[in-house]
DNA sequence: TATTGTTATACTCTATAACTATA
DNA sequence: TATAGTTATAGAGTATAACAATA
């Protein structure tokens, strides 16, 4: 064994961790992996579980506003719109004044798992900061909204 | 018109807002598009230039700890490799007593590059972090890896 | 038996062009 | 002309199983 030198290197990514994107990165993969598996039993995704809250949250969205609000493309959103319609959660209603648009609306069963998975995550949520001090996490999160602010989509 | 209410309505995604994987996921997809654009003509990518930086920094370092370090799969990380390899940014040395493993080294060229590259970013950096105030930075970035160690992966 | 690098594979995510039907 | 939803497609990112060579 050669390698365990007991002396305690300088990390390799030392240099990347000054940039914020690289630990955003590595963060996001962690929970992201973790509140996957949290949703499974429902059946939901972070992505899907977003739409299926947005959709209960604002019912009678259009689906190219919610499009808009989760920075989703509009043909990658058809087939997940797709998913959770085939699947009994939401409805394509249509917009009376406006023949092209789909209005989304919850089903019965779309608010109760919305309910229940929201409780899920509420859960994992303190799980993830649980080691930030409650005092600094308003704070922590109006700074990852100043990231997005700062980037081209956003100025 | 009959949308524009005048009344500022509660954003639909208001309710996930208050999820910090919801805002990284929305701050990171903004400024990782963001990275790779300014990252475009030196041929690299965040995950490229991620690789780059850490055989720069750490030359010589072994296959799958670059792997462990960057947290990307072994499998992944082939390709990745391979790519930099073929454009003559780095080297797959043998390791002297373990013929299993590749000692990643750069080249002249990479090492270069790498400068050239860590210029550019650093340059993004400030910019995606402008509306930051420099002394809360720190303790942003510090939150980052927390919430990372919070994962199931790091507990 | 375990580890390194590899191949193959599959699923998700992201992004763009182009079509249709409406406005 | 422009917009809403859709189709098709391609490029990335992520994850797992299994193999050969080596430890």
């Amino acid at each position: 064994m050669h390698r365990d030198e007991t002396v305690k290197l300088r990390a390799p990514d030392a240099r990347l961790k000054s940039y914020s994107g690289y630990r955003m990165k590595r963060a996001l993969t962690v929970i992201q992996a973790d509140v996957n598996a949290a949703l499974k039993p429902h059946g939901l995704r972070m992505v899907t579980f977003s739409i299926l809250v947005v959709v209960c949250d604002a019912p009678g969205i259009r689906q190219s506003d919610l499009a808009k609000t989760l920075l989703i493309e509009r043909p990658n959103l058809v087939v997940l719109v797709d998913d959770l319609e085939q699947r009994g959660l939401l409805r394509r209603e249509r917009v009376p004044h406006d023949r092209r648009a789909y209005a989304i609306a919850p089903t019965d069963l779309g608010l109760s798992l919305c309910t229940k998975a929201i409780a899920t995550v509420d859960a994992h949520e303190a799980h993830v900061t649980q080691h930030i001090a409650q005092t600094d996490l308003p704070e922590f999160l109006e700074n990852l909204s100043k990231v997005e602010r700062a980037g081209v989509k956003g100025a």
